[in-house]
DNA sequence: CATGAATGAGCCTTCATTCAT
DNA sequence: CATGAATGAAGGCTCATTCAT
């Protein structure tokens, strides 16, 4: 419950701890579930804090998305002195270190997958601002990839297959910890589902090129 | 436990209208939102109905849920006369009109979708009673595919890459539309998903063999 | 707080017993100041028993106003086998009786008498079914009485003179009670005060006609 | 007590902001809806501010009440070279004219009319510093006019004819804006009001002088 | 067997006030 | 002298559940 008190963050602005338990709690329950109750227990603030620092509960959902981390992914593959099957490679490792390291600030990326099960009128700004340019990026990238020239339509079903296997981890990850009990992350799991994950993927677009 | 008993009785009796009724709007509001009152009406049955009959909302949801889809699924895709790829095939057209179809009677199957991204006590029937007999039957199927002998750890990242795949149409559905705001799924767009799901994997697993 | 607990209608229901506390506790503090836990705990209620009832705060104020005393009054003043003058004597001393006699259930109609001094959207309602028809009445009983034709507006005046004469006692009644620390208002008292009203109304109109 | 202690300072003092932005505010939404923030945002001060300056928001309420253009009032009406009933129409017009004219600093007896019909604490000082010299003041001027000796419960009830008159215009604006959508108030209009009230009431007057 | 009525815990939010600087 | 930040009490309302019939 404590997990994130008194983290890195310039703790003493309750502001910033409301905004970092909010992402805990968020992430946790999903925006019904979750009270403001809970995120100003976990930020040792008042109740009213909330209302007073974000108006409401929505804005202070929306405030604490934080897609910094998601921009600089891209940015981290777009390197052009590297083939573009070694960038994607790259993107996949660290999207899914993303997704699944619990242990670093990626609360955010965890509350965007609840937020996918369970819209809010917030989600029209995760999709504008972080899904829809994350979507763009990959087909360019896989656009790359597959060199024979390919459709639209047919394009974006490999970034959906892309995406498909690598937020599976995340959003099933409930029914994987039952399906295998001792079921946790460590960086050389994430790194060996990430590899998985590439290889798949390559091998079917390099399948297809004959075609 | 006895979701069974009153299959064959006349649905005008408030418990199946009750199911009926728990499915259509669990399905469409997930187990949080989805409320009491609005299941009873739907019903056109009281308030305390659901209590009365069911004794929680928690064991209505469980009652509602309803696997012989899925077992009947695999039983169709099970024929030994049919070569495995083709079989598969017959498996990722069958799941995904059951994830995607909106005309028939999938919704547990959507309720399921939900509630992974949202747990409940009910998860652990679900995955107990539908996802780990499907995980162990596509296991099963894939391993027929790749006949190369490979390790039990990397044949069930092949079949997370394969209902990866078909699930992310469902869980990230909100995002597809709001990315295609024209989306809309009919038989034939279906069939042209596991279409390309099914070529997808497959081109994967036989690029494979060769390693 | 308790004075109309159990009083003279049905008391075991609940929602007879919700509207009699809110026309005590509204026409006390007034649409904003009331609450409906005060309300709640005054008819012996939960706090969700109005939501429960009336859908909301304000539906439980507006089915609490009820004009059927107002509407009597009428019928009452329109025989037409008195004089006019009587009859505005009789209907000055019905309608002060409703304002000022504390001891019966005229509660409404000092909600009413808040009411205007707050506005709330029922207000509207309030004016449309009990104030309008009252002016309406007042204006054909005066008209009767100052025989010479006059016109529209200065006909109108006549009324908001009547009007604002009666209203006097009820709005400025807190102040009254500080100007005279023994004021009270016994059956006798609001006769006098109903008789000078009419007395000061009937000289002014009269000595109108000669003009 | 100290309300006239800064009355000599730059306005642009926050103190001086506060009570005129506290008279805007409290004559629009009455004590109750008004909010200290609104007041404070309107004076451009802290929320603190209010509470800093004059301890709560009542004490506010007290401070901002004003009565120097009710006192400037009755001197300007008590010119002994006038008649009575010349001295009585000049008090009524421009006494409706301070509580009608909306365009002129005459928010304080509009902060007083609302408060009447929601009173708090401060009401003992407006009775006690303003409307009880007013009833006096008044009851002399009708004393005057009415020559014969009448009682003082009497002259009284003459005082309250007058008063209700007038006030009914503005407690009641809610309603006649309702009964008449197209009501507004310019100098015009307030003198012919004036004009009737005082016509009725000389009328009334006068007539009683033969009984 | 079923229900209309009622409950109580809990939700988000508002607001006057206080605190630390 | 003044303020931004924070507080706590209270508000209306929702909802799954229970009760009495």
């Amino acid at each position: 419950m404590t997990e994130l008190q008194h983290a890195s963050t310039d703790c003493t602005q309750t502001r910033s701890r409301l905004l970092e338990a909010a992402r805990v709690v968020f992430s946790q329950h999903g925006f019904q579930r979750a009270t403001v109750r809970e995120i100003c227990a976990l930020a040792d603030a008042n109740v009213a804090a909330v209302n007073y620092h974000f108006g409401s509960k929505e804005e202070l959902f929306s405030q604490a998305l934080n897609f910094n981390r998601l921009k600089a992914l891209q940015a981290a593959s777009i390197d052009p002195d590297i083939n573009p099957e070694a960038r994607l490679r790259l993107f996949v490792r660290d999207f899914m270190l993303i997704l699944l390291d619990e242990q670093h600030a990626s609360s955010q990326c965890r509350m965007m997958a609840r937020e996918l099960a369970d819209p809010t009128p917030v989600l029209d700004k995760i999709v504008h601002e972080a899904i829809a340019p994350l979507h763009a990026f990959v087909g360019r990238l896989l656009g790359q990839i597959v060199i024979a020239p390919i459709e639209e339509a047919t394009l974006k079903r490999y970034v959906y297959s892309l995406f498909g296997q690598c937020l599976f981890y995340r959003n099933s990850h409930p029914v994987l910890q039952r399906l295998n009990p001792d079921l946790s992350y460590d960086i050389a799991q994430i790194e060996a589902i990430a590899q998985h994950i590439s290889d798949f993927t390559l091998a079917a677009l390099n399948a297809k090129i004959p075609d």
